[in-house]
RNA sequence: GGCGCCGUAGCCAAGUGGUAAGGCCGCAGACUGCAAAUCUGCCAUUCAUCGGUUCGAUUCCGAUCGGCGCCUCCA
């Protein structure tokens, strides 16, 4: 069973259905990182949003065909990878000095993305922008074949002016773009200001490949037009990145994909929106620029960021703070320890106050329905927790009162786990056990038994130095959790 | 100048032409030797302001104030 998905299209600016060129399958393309730093949370965010669309449409019963690429050719890259260079350096020199710094920053990428729970297996292509320059290279002769792109001193350039629909994206006429003043002094020999750059000519001091221009590099948006198509075809269902890609990344994909093939490229765009910290964009400046390293120096958990980056809208600002991942800490805490309790078989339920009886697997079926109708609806999350915490509200309530059956305990963690399956924050937990810990437990059981309260404080207050918290429960028994 | 977005309780955040989901915090209660943890209950006559349309608007329209984005590299 599929269920239907809409999706804001930031074409038509409207939520429309998603309907997949093959039917069960959807083949997604992901704008990737620039591999020549860490990534910070606002990096992060995007990737949390793409994961969190494929993670919905997986769950939602369509196949995922899922490429990302890794640029690792790039201005920044090569700035920062050649410095340390002498100048008579030769290529492949120079290239063996950007696939180091590359190599380094793309491992660390995917360490990042396994911390917040998107999986590298996630992912069906994963490929380097320098694995695909003779793609890059057919795809610029394709465009000088049919016109739309010129050569001028060893850089080819796109032609605006044969695509009639350029800046359908993002929703800029020919006559509102600002006409650019300052030119970059290698590039005055465009035939208009507008015009972009789809392969870049030699100059000194920079690794470059072989072309029918000469040697050179790809220019930024080439990269995953030639990328996209190649691994996913030449017309794909969605494709996404943040805001900040519309223009002029993504509206160039587009008259590069379109202009060679002469027909539509992507069928949905979807695009997720930026993160603020503390009310502003992030900067090193300011010294609110944050990596998923200095998250965790702070003792924060990649998951809670994770969850605190789902408990909003993607199509929203987020405003980063740390006020934030506390309260975020806190309610994926509810939602755990209510997955314990069901997973337990009621040893802590009943006797208390009365309430109107429930009817268990109503309620699940009903929260379930509420979740999909939310995550359906351009993936609303909050309101998607909201049915969550409902559900866990109303059974917590009802297990107070009378114990619930084995077959509702089982009901209620089938859809936790199948919510699980998206936010990746409430799995199923091992009770690690900790001989150290158990000893001072039951070191404390016996003081407390003894009625010899000094000692029985001095053990928690020891347990607690040691991030370990516990837990006396009504029926005498004693669990424990990490602070 | 052009194209857009946002303003909902102390904080975060959904939502609808018919009278405000959810989370955090806080308060009260249950439990406890006391706590903590956990659970329960309570917590916006009101949705920036002013007009308009309507039987009725937070939701539609207009204006105003405030915050922000893109039009150049940026997730």
């Amino acid at each position: 069973m599929t269920r239907p998905i809409r999706l804001f299209n930031t074409l038509t600016r409207r939520v429309e259905a998603l309907e997949p060129l093959s039917p069960g399958v959807v083949t997604l393309y992901t704008c990737g990182p620039t591999v020549y730093n860490f990534a910070h949370i606002g990096n992060l965010r995007t990737f949390l949003f793409q994961d969190l669309l494929k993670r919905t449409l997986r769950a939602a019963g369509l196949e995922v065909r899922h490429c990302m690429n890794i640029t690792d050719v790039e201005d920044k890259i090569i700035r920062d990878s050649q410095k340390e260079l002498p100048a008579e350096a030769d290529n492949a020199a120079r290239h063996g000095a950007m696939k180091r710094l590359t190599d380094q920053f793309t491992q660390a990428f995917f360490d990042d993305l396994e911390a917040v729970a998107i999986p590298q297996a996630s992912f069906t292509h994963l490929p380097r922008a320098t694995q695909y320059i003779p793609k890059m290279i057919e795809l610029i002769g394709r465009l000088e074949a049919k016109g739309l792109a010129y050569a001028r001193e060893g850089s080819v350039y796109y032609r605006i002016a044969g695509l009639p629909h350029y800046g359908c994206l993002a929703h800029l006429d020919r006559e509102g773009m600002k006409q650019g003043t300052s030119v970059d002094s290698d590039e005055y020999e465009r035939e208009s200001v507008s015009d972009f750059v789809l392969w870049k000519a030699f100059k000194p001091g920079e690794p470059s490949w072989d072309s029918p221009w000469g040697p050179g590099r790809p220019g930024w948006h080439i990269e995953c037009s030639a990328m996209g198509m190649e691994l996913l075809g030449e017309r794909i269902d969605i494709h996404s990145g943040g805001v900040d890609l519309i223009f002029p990344h993504h509206e160039n994909e587009i008259a590069q994909s379109e202009g060679a093939t002469g027909h539509t490229w992507v069928n949905h765009w979807v695009h997720g929106e930026f993160l603020l910290v503390e009310g502003e964009k992030m900067s090193k400046s300011l010294g609110n620029f944050y990596t998923l390293r200095d998250l965790r120096e702070k003792g924060i958990d990649p998951i809670t960021f994770r969850y605190a980056i789902q408990s909003n809208h993607y199509r929203k600002l987020y405003n980063f703070g740390f006020e934030g991942l506390k309260a975020a800490k806190n309610a994926l805490d509810r939602i755990r320890t209510f997955r314990k309790r069901m997973e337990g078989n009621g040893e802590t339920s009943g006797g208390g106050e009365w309430k109107e009886a429930l009817e268990p697997l109503r309620r699940i079926d009903q929260a379930r329905e509420d979740f999909w109708q939310a995550m359906a609806d351009d993936l609303n999350t909050p309101e998607a927790l909201a049915a969550i915490f409902t559900l866990v509200s109303d059974l917590n309530a009802q297990d107070d009162r009378a114990a619930l059956t084995r077959e509702e305990r089982d009901a209620a963690l089938a859809f936790l786990e199948e919510t699980n399956a998206i936010f990746a924050g409430w799995p199923h937990e091992e009770a690690s056990l900790d001989a150290e810990v158990e000893a001072l437990i039951e070191a404390r059981k016996a003081a407390k038994a003894a009625k010899n309260w000094a000692e029985s404080d001095r053990i928690r207050d020891e347990l607690k130095a040691m991030g370990i918290l516990l837990e006396d429960r009504k029926d005498g028994s004693v669990g424990w959790k990490k602070a």
